[in-house]
DNA sequence: TTCCAGAGTATTGTATACAATTAAATTGCT
DNA sequence: AGCAATTTAATTGTATACAATACTCTGGAA
């Protein structure tokens, strides 16, 4: 075993963003509570009004989940009264999701409550805009990385 | 009602943080998949390994999750051998989490392959350290914020 | 010493995540 | 048309997260 030097968890790049993620979902979920939103549930909706409908798929596609996460959280949003699930006519495996009336009028009002938030988070755009720069490219490493043979092997058989 | 402007996922801080967490978590997962961690797990190792014993409250300050999320992580650990967990004799309300043997000799195996991890990455210490310090700064404004009137009052409150 | 407020952990309930499997519908191929 | 391969959602099982509650223990006040 080559001299091996010690990890910190301090120093860990993905702790950081591990657990400002967590804080994040924390203060959105705060901000949306008088709308009963969750973290997840506000970004199935922030995609719905920019597009809708979708099927279960299209959603999955830009949220980066799947079906085994998406079917129990959009019916909720169901049950909630946000959107409606409704088989497609012209092709029997496709779910669409439709909004509600309400979702549709309540829009505004969270587009002015996210607004709020960000303006909270003293953020200027250019600062913004560099970080989503920074993340992206580690996103495209890590999804670049993640076919790599260390993940894929035991790691006996390394060098 | 003002005029608001369209809230776009893809120009989400949040998303992106959230989705790279996402990321960097199956990337470890996979990578660590030879000694059966998940990312939790492997984080709240970290720090036994770098100041083994602990009680289950001083993990929680250091990995900012609460016995709620760790008791049963730590149920298993200790079933797959990686610590053991054991009263405190002096003080009977605390749980000291102790490494094993086995984990005390993985440790340099596992740090070894974390560092291949890093090196996969591609990013210098510098670029590293860079985005750390921009999380260390939105998180903190995280925590400022998260106490303010936005997150604990109705939103019909608001100006 | 007895009682009680607070500390530390575990438990309960709800909501993600995601791998793996299932089931139904559609497509493509012959 | 007939049928295998594919696509799409839903389901199952495991593992986080976290709020709220319960329970036990400890230290201090009366």
């Amino acid at each position: 075993m080559p001299k091996v030097s010690p990890v910190l968890l301090d120093e860990q790049l993905c702790f950081s963003i591990y657990s400002a993620s967590k804080k994040f979902n924390h203060f959105y979920q705060g901000a949306l509570a008088p709308f009963g939103l969750t973290y997840p549930q506000y970004i199935a909706m922030l995609v719905l009004w920019e597009d809708a409908p979708l099927t279960v798929h299209q959603l999955g596609d830009r949220l980066e989940l799947d079906s085994g996460t998406l079917t129990p959280l959009l019916k909720r949003l169901e049950k909630q009264g946000w959107v409606t699930r409704v088989r497609s006519r012209t092709d029997e495996r496709q779910v669409l999701i439709h909004l509600t009336e309400m979702a549709t009028a309540k829009r505004d009002e969270v587009y002015q409550r996210i607004g709020q938030c960000q303006t909270l988070l003293g953020m200027s755009n250019k600062e913004i805009d560099t970080m989503m720069t920074e993340l992206v490219t580690v996103k495209e490493q890590l999804d670049n990385v993640s076919n790599n043979r260390l993940i894929t092997k035991k790691v006996d058989d390394l060098d």
